[in-house]
RNA sequence: GGAUCCUUAGCUCAAUCGGCUAGAGCACCUCGUUUACACCGAGGGGGUUAUAGGUUCGAGUCCUAUAGGAUCCACCA
């Protein structure tokens, strides 16, 4: 029985990847406690991004393992304490709107018909499986996840945390209970944050009227009904029209409806606008609520929860919106008083879910106040922090560009409304009895105290997601004398703040900013050096995968057909950071080839030597033939750059390396070579350091190679990552090589031109015996040792000679044009500095520039000079 | 209204500080089963880097403008 029989030709990844993943949960090596390593060996911590339980994994979802799972294997092998902590998001508005919808096509209920209790059973039976299936595919996926450490953000350690941090918030005055004007969806009888909102382009009415006969300003509205709770009309300041009345109050009889209007003045009024004048309801818009602070107006509450006009509104009492639109309407008609109406376009905030219209309305809600100066903080806000984080690039974004988003919003952000009125997240630890409140982790002892029906903003949870999975609030103290000073112990001491937050740049506003604010408060430090910004995946014609569209691709199909490795690698290479990358399953597919092809170099070396080993470290003495000076030279760049690319998160360079390495160096030529020169210590080693280099980018396939040649002694998984030897890098042998390949390469080229078969071993004559084998074998001739020529093909002397396959002379003319061009232009910089004639330029700048040129050319020069000699 | 990105081969994308003949994969054309691999090998065609200017010894890369496409934020009385 020989090797040959039992390795298959071509890899196949369903029969190995399953045994291959036991086998490193198995190893424990995936809890970085059981690595073994110095005691002060650095942590490396990336935290999942928790993705919803709504629905199962797409490939967006694929991609972020597989940037992140490089990260954290490359760095295992580097030698750090590499935590990958998965988790899920129980996404509370979005869950239970999913489960809403589901609840009403299969049973025809809705969720109050069903009732509290039972609606939340059926979300926890539904989660439960998504979330099931959701750990299934991370771990198809390959990630090398803590399993240990695996986090819900609405599991019991979860809601602990919580609690505790909305108190610890309340009790500093951060979380606070206000009247803000909120935005309200009448259908769901929820809040909705400004990001819940989406926007309906329509054409609607905009009314210009007066409030009565009397009053001196027509205003202009597209919703009259709101008219009711006017205060105010409001005005340019520098509209020359209204100054004179900017400050003083008149009494309106708005269809039988008493107003009190002051003129106010604020510079967010257009003139150009419809009357210029706009009447300000601070219970109805944003705008206007601000307004009405500035000026200290008073807030009249018009439209109440239901979408209906409150109590005190004489006739329009209880009509909605729409109607009492209308019969203002009629009734200003009536009266004359309206005195345009015209057909405008314009954007309704309808809600994201439901699709009704939304009512900015004020509401009792809690609030986290950003501008809030802490003592904890440096007697600095949560905004402010968050701000210096970036500016003074603790934290930093890769791709850079996107920190100005960060910037940009945080500079503007208000504060945040974090209640909902959804059944389905976590409850706000807040109890009332009467006029009485209690804010506390446990409920107050007593009778009588209602918890807070809300539940609270799904980011809430998420944003402390890098320190509630790392065991907080257990894992701080706070020592006896400075109540503020945090000290971190246990998990959160070894690994937070994590290293790498990987994610989409979508939600940069959403997530990273309140992660931030939430670590900063928490903890006291950032939660994560770095914030790396993958771009979207698209489908094939250029669309985002979503599960509303329904286009998502499950990355377990694609598994199946190709493999994880095959699905990685084309997750991994041709995608930049912060740019949306498509991919195609014909993508896919030329990955799996190359994962092939790896398979088939260990093939090829495993049959042809029984005895194959590999090999760590290169003795000298087995480096022979110029070849072998050349693969290992190729090999140590490949290790250096790919490091490099690395270190720097040019994932896709350094993969195209491995590949370029791999296939065209190892593969097309060396394997090749050494079917003639055998050299089966070379072969182990540079095959243990592809097997290293690869395996962060496809761990399943390169894992079975180094099981099946070590007899499974050792895991690859946390093998050292090689470190570049520069001394092995031979700029001559490379040199040397490629005079080889290009011989070879022209012969080909002779054979194509010639119509001659590519297996026809045809006769060829050489100067000298260099390289006979090699080329024999490469280029299928045979070559007779010859001096004179006129064959069918003449090999010279390899390194210097090869004048009747490449044409001499002419290289020769044009490197000497090159010569005298560099020449000339190295003459007019040293001209250039000696004049100092720089027009409207500093001298310093010219001279510079000039020298970098005059550098820059010697060099090319000094190229162009040898280049030229070697061919005389 | 404010901001950001993109436009490179038929398609999908690279190209590091501005520096060698703008590179890959797929597709296409020619030849080939040769004991690692047809999921393969050898060879080949295909580019005015959206357009017009500018800076520079040198521009896909920097600046200005134009055209087309995408995204985010704000506002929408």
């Amino acid at each position: 029985m020989t090797m040959k029989q039992e390795i298959p030709r071509t890899y196949e990844p369903g029969k190995y990847e399953d045994d291959i993943y036991a086998l490193w949960e198995k190893s424990g090596f995936f809890n970085p406690d059981n690595l073994k390593l110095p005691k002060n060996a650095k942590a490396y911590t990336i935290v999942l991004p928790p993705p919803n339980i709504t629905d199962k994994l797409h490939l967006g979802h694929g991609s972020i393992i597989a940037i992140e799972d490089l990260l954290i294997r490359f760095h295992r092998m580097k030698g750090y304490r590499a935590l990958y902590l998965p988790g899920t998001d129980h996404a509370a508005i979005a869950t239970q709107n999913v489960v809403e919808k589901k609840l009403l096509k299969e049973k025809g209920l809705t969720r109050q018909e069903l009732g509290k209790e039972k609606f939340l059973e059926e979300v926890w039976n539904f989660l439960r499986v998504t979330q099931a299936t959701i750990l299934q595919q991370a771990r198809k996926m390959g990630g090398s996840f803590d399993w240990s450490r695996e986090a819900f953000t609405l599991d019991d350690q979860r809601k602990k945390a919580v609690r505790k941090m909305f108190v610890d918030m309340y009790d500093a005055g951060v979380i606070y209970r206000g009247e803000r004007i909120v935005n309200w969806c009448p259908r769901c009888k929820s809040t909705l944050a400004d990001d819940e909102l989406e926007y309906q382009g329509q054409k609607t009415k905009l009314y210009t009227f007066k409030y009565d006969k009397d009053f001196p300003v027509s205003i202009a509205t597209t919703r009259p009904e709101t008219k009711l709770g006017d205060t105010a009309v409001a005005v340019n300041p520098k509209d020359a029209r209204y100054k004179k009345l900017i400050g003083r109050t008149f009494s309106a009889d708005f269809l039988g409806v008493p107003l009190k209007i002051k003129i106010i003045a604020d510079r967010s009024v257009e003139k150009d606008f419809g009357t210029g004048a706009l009447g300000v309801t601070p219970a109805h818009s944003m705008a206007d609520w601000k307004m009405a602070e500035d000026n200290g107006l008073e807030a009249i509450k018009v439209i109440d929860e239901n979408g209906k006009i409150k109590n005190n509104f004489g006739k329009f009492s209880g009509l909605a919106v729409v109607e009492a639109r209308e019969m203002i309407v009629a009734e200003l008609k009536k009266h004359a008083l309206l005195e345009k109406e015209e057909e405008i376009e314009n954007n309704l905030s309808v809600c994201y879910r439901c699709g009704t219209a939304v009512e900015p309305l004020p509401s009792k809600q809690w609030f986290v106040a950003v501008d809030k100066k802490l003592k904890r903080l440096g007697n600095k806000s949560l905004k402010e922090k968050a701000l210096e984080a970036a500016k003074k690039k603790k934290i930093k974004f890769i791709p850079f560009r996107f920190t100005k988003r960060y910037l940009d919003w945080m500079t503007n952000l208000h504060d945040w409304c974090i209640s909902r009125q959804i059944w389905f997240g976590h409850e706000i630890p807040v109890y009332y009895k009467g006029e009485e409140i209690y804010v506390g982790e446990k409920p107050p002892k007593g009778p009588g105290w209602a918890q807070d029906p809300d539940t609270l903003d799904t980011w809430f949870s998420s944003g402390m997601w890098t320190f509630s999975t790392l065991g907080w609030p257990t894992s701080v103290k706070t020592s006896a004398g400075k109540p503020d000073k945090i000290i971190k112990t246990g998990d959160l001491a070894k690994f937070h703040p994590t290293q790498v937050l990987e994610t989409g740049y979508e939600i940069i506003t959403l997530w990273v900013s309140r992660m931030v604010m939430m670590s900063l408060f928490a903890v006291g430090e950032i939660p994560f050096e770095n914030v790396y910004l993958h771009g979207m995946v698209l489908d094939s014609f250029g669309k985002k995968m979503s599960k509303s569209k329904g286009n998502g691709i499950n990355p377990i199909d694609m598994i199946d057909k190709f493999g994880t490795d095959a699905v990685r690698l084309s997750l991994l290479i041709g995608s930049t950071p912060g740019n949306d990358m498509r991919l195609s399953e014909e993508k896919i597919a030329s990955f799996r080839n190359f994962v092939t092809k790896l398979w088939n170099i260990y093939r090829y070396m495993a049959t042809t030597y029984p005895d194959f080993k590999l090999v760590d470290k290169l003795d000298k003495k087995h480096i022979k033939t110029a070849a072998d000076r050349w693969i290992v030279s190729r090999l140590q760049e490949t290790v250096a750059g790919m490091t490099k690319d690395l270190d720097d998160y040019k994932f896709s360079m350094a993969g195209e390396k491995l590949q370029r390495f791999t296939w065209d160096d190892l593969a097309d030529w060396y394997l090749e070579i050494s079917k003639v020169e055998k050299n089966k210590y070379v072969l182990g080693y540079v095959l243990t350091y592809v097997l290293k280099l690869s395996h962060p980018f496809m761990p399943f396939v390169t894992e079975k190679i180094f099981q099946d040649i070590s007899f499974g002694k050792k895991v690859l998984m946390v093998e050292k990552w090689p470190a570049a030897d520069k001394k092995l890098i031979d700029k001559k042998a490379e040199k040397e090589f490629k005079n080889l390949q290009e011989i070879v390469t022209q012969i080909r080229n002779l054979r194509a031109s010639y119509n001659i078969e590519p297996n026809k071993v045809i006769t060829a004559y050489a100067k000298n015996e260099k390289h006979k084998e090699a080329v024999e074998k490469l280029a299928r001739v045979n070559i007779f040792v010859a001096k004179s020529t006129g064959k069918v093909v003449v090999l010279p002397d390899f390194e210097l000679d090869i004048a009747d396959v490449i044409d001499v002379e002419k290289e020769k003319e044009k490197i000497k044009k090159n010569i005298t061009l560099l020449e000339n232009t190295i003459r007019r910089s040293r001209e250039l500095i000696s004049n100092k004639q720089f027009m409207d330029k500093s001298p310093k700048e010219v001279s510079n520039r000039a020298l970098a040129s005059i550098a820059y050319n010697e060099k090319e020069l000094k190229e162009q000079k040898e280049l030229l000699r070697n061919l005389n």
